[in-house]
DNA sequence: AACATATGTTCGTTATACGGAATATCAGAA
DNA sequence: TTCTGATATTCCGTATAACGAACATATGTT
């Protein structure tokens, strides 16, 4: 399989796009070049289509060029059910913290992925929950319902115990959740774009 | 400059959600390599963000997963108010059933009101609440945390015990949703759209 | 225990994305 | 024409993304 059929049927043709855009922003190929860091035989043969970039090429190119990088991608097209839809409890997907000492369980509907997930929180006393920054304007709601967590973003740290929520913006660098207390906490994690 | 350093500081950190989109799925790694075409070490390594991957790579990825790339590139261009926002327990408004049985916590902001809300519902043994028909396109999902609860909506009643999660439409027609066990029940709710 | 099954990780090799330099290609001006 | 100067493309060595297989790590079964 050449880089030419590779580029044209699995990958999205984003080309075209990038070449527009550059003519848009008014540079030439040296000019993205020194913008972005990437060298500009590279960025020819992406706006010729004739390789496939690497995410890190891409983003790079993206942010030099002030063009958000979801432009790129063209689809979606989603159905919704009717009736009642069952999902069991051990259908119910679970994500680990690197302790394993917290577990998230992903309670929402993959349909809603890109406005609102939700998750029920469990962490054993001394598990700790670091998370990567999420988008922009993401906001995090975490309702304590057993035990207490303490969370730190936005360099602020609070505790909370049952029945308190905390709300705090996700955008700007990473959080931490933490269950600094003797016994087993859990809470219910929403986040929202 | 070596790989980790690439894909963590110049490229976005998409190891984390792609592994989430791929529990959600219910994908393994072989199951996931299988779909996509993609094979299981690369996926693995593009999870613990220990590569670069092609946006060829990405895009098959995503396909597999019907998880749209857009959600992907998160990247802050946007500023959002910082800090930590505490709601204490008794601060948290409740709204009771016309038979008093069943209580919903209103956890949501009032921001999100327009897209999403949530609470915690809890009824007593043979509380029952009836709900309107909500906005074009909402939908309601329910998660058991303690006891049993049935819901009637768009024709059709399930029931669901811990850990158990239904999700209906709302638009058309009213829903309801009745505690017919023995014992106290508790759930997480939450209403999109 | 030993075994089986399913999952995720590491290893060795190949293909290729990348950067830098050389090479077109095309303006306008003397 | 011949010179620039600015643009885009091709060549080539190197770093690395990708693949397949071997290995590791659970988790359950007899």
């Amino acid at each position: 399989m050449t880089a030419q059929e590779t580029s044209e049927t699995l990958s999205p043709r984003i080309g075209a796009s990038l070449l527009e855009a550059r003519k848009r922003a008014g540079f030439s190929l040296d000019e993205l070049a020194r913008q972005s860091g990437v060298s500009k035989s590279i960025l020819s043969q992406i706006e010729r289509d004739r390789t496939n970039p690497t995410l890190a090429t891409v983003w790079r190119i993206c942010a030099a060029l002030e063009h958000p990088p979801e432009a790129l991608f063209r689809a979606g097209v989603v159905e919704k059910p009717a009736g009642i839809v069952a999902v069991s409890a051990n259908a119910t997907p679970e994500v680990r913290s690197e302790d394993g000492l917290c577990c998230l369980r992903i309670l929402g509907a993959i349909e809603t992925v890109e406005s609102v997930q939700w998750y029920e929180f469990a962490a054993e006393p001394g598990g700790l929950l670091d998370s990567a920054a999420h988008g922009a304007g993401s906001m995090e709601h975490l309702t304590v319902t057993e035990g207490r967590l303490t969370v730190t973003a936005n360099g602020e740290t609070r505790t909370a115990g049952p029945g308190e929520t905390l709300r705090y913006a996700t955008a700007e660098g990473g959080h931490r959740i933490v269950n600094d207390g003797e016994t087993p906490a859990r809470a219910l994690m929403v986040c929202t774009l």
